[in-house]
DNA sequence: GTGACAATCTGTAACGTTTCAGTATATAGC
DNA sequence: GCTATATACTGAAACGTTACAGATTGTCAC
């Protein structure tokens, strides 16, 4: 051992965390040698990258992310970007299980950038890009031509959304088939007699609202049943105007008769204020909601329920933001989950 | 300008995002002069100071994080720790925002440290440790004698519980005060009447568990109210068994006729129960409930609630955390949350 | 024995930051 | 005019990693 490896020794043997110098240390190798058996690389002989692998699992080396990110510029960090006002609750907690069920076997780490409704939703966006904080992103409220999709197309970072956009351009998604959502739910209310439906929609700005609308217009005149406009709310607004607004259509001569509802909170302001203007669920009124925990069954038993899995978004998201990282094409990348059937409440069996 | 001095123009004069490099040359500066004028050091004079501030702003300078976290270990990272079956779904998304709102204009991140059942809780925390990706973290689900938080006492690394321990360590913690909100429950109760209560707890292993049976027995006998027991199912079981023991207990002879919940989620199971068994609320029975939405008077006006706000917690054990890590002292970043009033259902008003 | 070539390994530099150990200049003391 | 000291600045080194450009073998053809 010469004086040059001998003082390699002394820094590689101190006690803190492994580093690829500690490796070539132990290992008699360069560290050039060490990086590269352990990925694989092919110049490498197979005896020594056996070795070498064996020699890090046994200390338990892990790659010190900060070199690697300044080196390489690979963050390895996934960004979830929510709004901090109008995300559903339940979104929030079962797609960040969702992402993090995927990128667990992964060296992925999943950082949350909240943004807030007095924010450009395209700023939060801007920061991870500029400052490179993350080599893929997820967003949701998705809208048909939307700033921060294409911002992304134009710098070329991974991303994908939940919904899907309408400009043309084609990235990564994950989407619930919301048209056939609204379908299902008119013919299910057609079918139990309804025949004047209310529609309480996402709002707007959002890509799903639109495929809502098309999927409840496109079953009224199948079945014959009729639109009552209810689009002075959508489920954005709060649970005393939906159930305000609610109670004044139900108090009209004309009222509907059955509901749709495109989420399950707006759904217990809905039932409220059929409520609150006298009216009995199942009797004088229908309505089909979309859930994503089974809820809503407890809530009211005649409630009718078509559920959406956020944590399967979630999951498949993720690995949509993984492929494309990857290299594979964005085109194949985009999923739509098809709704289950309207469920009736079934009483459990009994002890 | 000499020939070294015309080689650092090159290349600080790419059109990449701006570094300390850039920085000194647009000043005319060293690197080293630049990166402690950006943190007000004393031996930089005070125009110079204020001219490479100045400069920094102006083209939009942000530190590299990864350069950063290479040289001094510090990685601006607060990691939260959550469990992926059990945590309460309203606590993952407020716990987030309210971190996220305190964090907002610091340079700090949020990473979502998953684990799950099959997992030790240790592991994650031992992850984070190990490979130093966190400045600070955030734990649920404490315990009296809890192991993370012995395990990051040990390594010195900052955190925040929510939740007490009771290890005679200290360390910074928010928590509610589950005690009172148990206590105010049973006087609430036998203020109505009630004589004959069960509590639907949290898990025996989580410290909040004592503090509520703690509350709970104290006020029975302040009262002189009894207590019918129900320690077969806790909050953490599924709503399906909640339910079914609920109307199981409600079928027999001495059946309580007061009910006190430590979770929304679980009310629901509990009243789903109570109604099986032909029983009506507020009549036969009336149930005092924890939420952290305000949900459940839309449920059944009939209930009782006392609300838990997880966006303060959030907010507040990050502050805790950043405090920690700012050199306080961990025995002055502890807070309790007092419960508010027990609170009826007020008919809102009418249009 | 020589040259060519493949196989395997290695040192150096660089990513952007901060720290250490200076250097240069001005000011003051005497 | 000299040293001492404070002020304001600077270059080099290091954190851990990977890419580049070699360096050292051994094998084979002829």
């Amino acid at each position: 051992m010469n004086r040059h490896q001998k003082e390699k020794a002394d820094e590689a043997s101190g006690q803190g965390r492994p580093t690829l110098k500690t490796l070539a240390f132990m290992t008699g190798l360069g560290v050039t040698t060490v990086s590269r058996a352990l990925k694989d690389a092919p110049e490498i002989g197979a005896e020594t990258r056996r070795r070498v692998q064996l020699v890090a699992k046994q200390i338990g080396y892990r790659p010190n992310r900060a070199g690697v990110r300044l080196r390489t510029g690979k963050t390895n960090v996934i960004s979830l970007v929510l709004n901090t006002e109008h995300e559903i609750m339940s979104f929030v907690s079962d797609i960040i299980y969702g992402v993090s069920e995927v990128i667990a076997d992964t060296p992925y780490h999943l950082i949350v950038t909240p943004y807030s409704r007095s924010q450009d939703p395209l700023d939060p966006i801007r920061y991870l890009v500029e400052t490179g904080s993350a080599d893929g992103v997820i967003i949701s409220r998705t809208q048909p031509n939307d700033p921060r999709a294409r911002y992304m197309l134009e710098r070329g970072i991974p991303f994908a959304t939940h919904g899907r956009t309408d400009m043309g351009l084609i990235h990564p998604y994950h989407d619930f088939d919301n048209y056939a959502f609204a379908a299902e739910a008119v013919r299910h209310l057609a079918g139990l007699g309804r025949r004047r439906l209310a529609l309480l929609a996402p709002p707007v700005e959002l890509t799903y609202h639109g495929h809502t609308l098309a999927g409840f217009a496109d079953a009224l005149s199948e079945v014959g049943a009729s639109e009552i406009p209810f689009n002075t709310v959508s489920i954005d607004h709060s649970i005393e105007q939906i159930r305000m607004r609610t109670a004044q259509l139900m108090r009209r001569e004309n009222r509907p008769d059955g509901f749709i509802s495109s989420a399950a909170a707006a759904t217990l302001a809905i039932v409220a204020g059929i409520e609150d203007a006298g009216l009995k669920l199942g009797r004088d009124v229908d309505v089909v909601s979309k859930q994503s925990s089974e809820l809503l069954h407890l809530f009211r038993s005649e409630l009718l329920v078509v559920n959406e899995n956020f944590r399967l978004a979630g999951a498949e998201l993720a690995r949509s933001v993984l492929g494309w990282i990857g290299g594979a094409a964005p085109g194949s990348l985009q999923s739509l989950s098809v709704p289950g059937e309207v469920q009736a409440y079934r009483r459990p069996a009994s002890t």
